[in-house]
DNA sequence: GCATGTGAAAATCTTCACAGCA
DNA sequence: TGCTGTGAAGATTTTCACATGC
């Protein structure tokens, strides 16, 4: 591997990579980018190709040896220790993230939620109990400093302004707007309606 | 605008200028790409390049009608009519997504939900009855041919495959897994933890 | 022989600069 | 003057083909 910038789509497909090893690490020892992919539903290349951006994790004539890879994966998405994460908005959406199990794999755990809502502030949740807003400013003595925004559209950018201010460094934003923040602060955007919104526009008129 | 193969980011950036168009609607007659880009964080190239890909909507001097570019869009994007979706797995994602509105400003309308689980099968929630998912069969009959898909990883693929069979033509698959089906049928993917778990990779250890 | 890793080609997408029109 | 629409340049990403190592 040269000096490569890599590509954001390769990062953003590790974890994919890594879920498929997790499920395939009972059943054997070593994977060839081959099944890998096909297990996925992606291209053998692309798999050697991405992993190759990071270092030569596998052995020619055998594959990859899948408990180291995802030693290595884990490594790289810095996922080899427990991330605390902070919920903001403990509304539908925010409650059904709050009790998702899908984040453990990748050793993210929520471990603080907010909401403005009186009626909600003080909820217990699956061992959280809902803090009011005006906390956030704990998260950076709790050693929390990622975040989730799942409040609702106008209240999206003072979020992201509080948890700046408390110190978080990386935000994932449900809302379906941008927030600015400084350059440093990394931010993820899932706008859930958009790909719905983009459906029909594939499906010819029947 | 010549016979230029369209960009997919460019269709998937259309439902944003939408929802931008949607709140400037109320306030002004005219707007430029430079106002719709500020206000949505993106850049005023981007925003005349993907109009022009579809036609030239803008006026030179002057900018885009926002009444007269939200019909175009919402043209291009079939959103002219109300799209019925169906959902399936009414469980924590599922009822989120259910009783989300974010859907309504793209003239979606979610108009039946299905489920595995006696207890939740026959219960009300915003008007919709959860039904038993081996009626995924009406479909047809009902005229919806968009779903998506919430149930957890291990049922994908068979509530895709009973999808196909109904009818339906597109898919919004929020189950951690690739699935499998005619090329015909446009699936959309959106992982809500492959986001979150790219996140540590972009924090600089502190 | 078999599967990785990688330079190079191809495809795709973004940015720019400016001609042309109101 | 101000803003659109677009060809061309630039950047990024994907695909391929094959040299290399087990």
């Amino acid at each position: 591997m040269g000096y490569h910038k890599i590509p954001n789509e390769a990062v953003r497909r590790l974890p994919i990579y890594l879920r498929g090893l997790l499920l395939l690490e009972q059943g054997q020892q070593n994977v060839s980018s081959r099944n890998l992919a096909e297990f996925l539903c992606v291209n053998p290349w692309q798999v050697r190709k991405d992993l190759s951006y990071f270092g030569g994790f596998g052995t020619p004539g055998v594959g990859y040896n899948v408990k180291k890879l995802i030693k290595q994966i884990r490594k790289i998405l810095k996922l080899n220790v427990i991330r605390k994460v902070a919920l903001v908005g403990v509304g539908n959406l925010g409650s059904a993230i709050l009790v998702y199990s899908g984040f453990r794999i990748y050793a993210y755990e929520i471990a603080a939620a907010f909401d403005t809502n009186a009626k909600k502030i003080g909820r217990k949740i699956k061992n959280i109990t809902v803090e009011d807003v005006s906390n956030l400013h704990t998260l950076k003595k709790r050693k929390i400093n990622l975040a989730i925004i799942a409040v609702p559209q106008d209240a999206a950018q003072r979020t992201a302004d509080a948890l700046v201010k408390a110190g978080v460094k990386g935000i994932l934003n449900f809302s379906p707007c941008c927030i600015v923040v400084p350059k440093k602060i990394k931010v993820m955007n899932i706008d859930i309606c958009t790909d719905l919104a983009c459906l029909a526009y594939y499906i010819p008129a029947s």
